[in-house]
DNA sequence: CTTTTTGCAAAGCGTTTGCATTGAA
DNA sequence: TTCAATGCAAACGCTTTGCAAAAAG
């Protein structure tokens, strides 16, 4: 019976690195700690910067990799956004997307249910809404089909 | 009495155009139209590609420099993704996003509302959704302030 | 001892900037 | 005729790749 604590960043850490044969280096302790630490969905330099003033030693690409590792093993996220390479759309039409994790595709749909969702009075006070959008993440068709 | 139809693509284009003092040129007719016609989010070098065909004398830095221009005025939209600089997460609880247009903030909310959306059935079928959420695009209080 | 991982350097891709030329109004 | 838009070239920022040295298990 293990002492693991489910709740416990660093538990889950050591848990997923086990499941993927990977090694528990110093580099990824403190890449780790840090992203637990950032609140604001920091970008690899980010990362890189706050950890060099205790571990100057480190490199960027060391940073880097990690964090595109703990994105493969599920520890981490990556956050939407709109950097490059920019894609656009012409659709102005009020619609929402499937997003493929693995090939990165990105499937329009339409659904009324969605374009209609309440926005949470406490937002509506601090953020001026332009628009809503419903992101479903996940694996297509043609993704699927592939990895069996 | 304008004889304008508001569905009509090429007509929004002349509008919005105008209303931003901005010069119809073949080049900008050509990268609309070609918006127009693609429907998977296509990037500048994507536009850039399918234009050259036609109109071999166009550079990539107009198709590039064009489409930010229109998405300054409202003509195109930016679609959400991965891009760099990539940007981290270890939050893995379900969350929504508050996206700011103008600064690119990203700010994290819970809304148990959203958490428990329903997926369409047609998508179910097609699409193995991993994760949802909820993208609300606009202005965040500071740029807000910064505004006026 | 074996296999990953790290750090470094170079290359690659997309974006941005400055400027002289061209062209729309 | 005027001012904005275009095309070109150089610079820049972020990511990726290959490889030898170092370190984890």
């Amino acid at each position: 019976m293990s002492i693991k604590n489910d709740n416990d960043p660093h538990s889950l850490f050591l848990e997923k690195c086990k499941e993927h044969n990977l090694k528990i280096t110093p580099q990824r302790i403190f890449i780790y700690k840090e992203l637990i630490k950032s609140k604001n969905h920091p970008s690899a330099d980010t990362v890189f910067k706050a950890i060099k003033k205790e571990f100057p030693n480190i490199s960027f690409d060391t940073v880097n990799r990690t964090l595109l590792t703990f994105y493969e093993i599920g520890l981490v996220e990556l956050v939407e956004g709109h950097g490059s390479p920019r894609r656009f759309d012409s659709n102005l039409q009020p619609h929402h997307h499937l997003f493929c994790l693995k090939c990165g595709k990105i499937i329009d749909f339409t659904y009324k249910e969605y374009d209609n969702l309440k926005i949470p009075e406490t937002i509506n006070k601090e953020f001026k809404v332009v628009q809503k959008r419903v992101i479903l993440n996940g694996i297509c068709s043609e993704c699927e089909k592939k990895d069996h």
